[in-house]
DNA sequence: TTGATTCATTGATTTGAATCAATAGTATTT
DNA sequence: AAATACTATTGATTCAAATCAATGAATCAA
């Protein structure tokens, strides 16, 4: 059952048959249909999710109430809003299964045990914070960067897994662009393709 | 001379005075006259730099040779290139002085070897990256959602102290946005404030 | 103090993406 | 299988910001 959650864990620290007993002591198992709710702007953000199947999003609702995607997470990929976790806030935030799927769930004071009980554990958490803020600039400096179509094409590199299993708007969400938008590159792109 | 240095630190984690010896002896302080560089596209990022005095600023260029800021770091705060510190790879960014400046740097050896010396060091740190994340995240959010003058007011009212140290193309260039395109919304903002 | 850069403003034009609108295609549900 | 809801495509138009270009201010260095 939690086999993923280990092998995610493993590839970075160590751990130990007592270690991994504690944590199946503190860890909850939770499955989600699609389109389910694991948190809804308004709430508290109660705890990290791990994605042992199945792929979730995270993403907030502007005032014009278009959607903007945040993060995908499919397997092996943890997913929450850290800031309202930590900062016990309230949430701007949705995180909702895009295919139903099963989450290992550590709560906020499972999490805050954890990381004493298995030194391990906290120093996972670093390096994955540390990884985090990487990602985002690189994420970041290309949104200044890329143009449109730039974006699109690296992400498909990067992501080809997820974009496969992802419809097409929220690909488009992800990137910042209109559905529209998004549409007419891809046209442009597989004219680009035919030519050769 | 590392007075803010420790103040930063304690501000989130507590030093005895054995800790502070260990940092005055691993540590470097640096000047930095205004215009000189801490780091070049191409090296790698040998060092954090607390700035203790001054300002800072990283950015990369992109390919039509226009500069993106990153990160402005006054007094109190940190710079360096996280992704080329850690992995020892090349970096793409530029690290320079706004104003003359002095620094403490810890070069990679130092924070390896504070991190394990003082535990605390270690648990700054953790927080650091977890902060840096969760603020990125924002502003990443920010940038999707907020027209340019929005954009430009929020960042007047979080950090109106930088705001004004800094010329305003850099401004622009931390946003996003051409010269022109600021100096027409500060335009338009001052014509709005002059009706009331 | 006087050139020389660098910096900010303003105007005219172009451009890429958003918006508005309609239609076709694909899934779900009953 | 029909009905209803999503999803993607395409076209016409609008709009915000980039680009190009010129001038005026301010800062810096000799």
């Amino acid at each position: 059952m939690l086999d993923n959650f280990f092998d995610k864990l493993s590839n970075g620290i160590t751990l130990t048959e007592a270690d991994k007993a504690i944590f199946r002591q503190h860890v909850i198992v939770k499955k989600l249909r699609k389109r389910q709710y694991l948190l809804q702007e308004g709430e508290i953000c109660k705890s990290v999710a791990f994605v042992s199947k199945g792929m979730l999003r995270s993403y907030f609702v502007d005032e014009k109430s278009n959607e903007h995607i945040i993060q995908f997470a499919p397997e092996g990929w943890f997913i929450s809003d850290l800031y309202s976790f930590i900062t016990e806030d309230s949430s701007n935030l949705n995180i909702d299964a895009i295919e139903s799927s099963e989450l290992i769930l550590i709560t906020k004071t499972a999490h805050v045990y954890l990381e004493k009980a298995v030194p391990e554990f906290f120093k996972f958490n670093y390096m994955q914070y540390r990884g985090a803020y990487i990602s985002l600039q690189k994420r970041l400096t290309d949104m200044f960067t890329l143009s449109t179509e730039e974006k699109y094409t690296k992400l498909l590199k990067i992501y080809p897994d997820i974009m496969q299993r992802v419809p097409q708007h929220m690909i488009a969400s992800y990137l910042g662009l209109t559905p529209e938008t998004l549409s007419r590159i891809r046209k442009k792109l597989i004219a680009k393709k035919d030519k050769f």
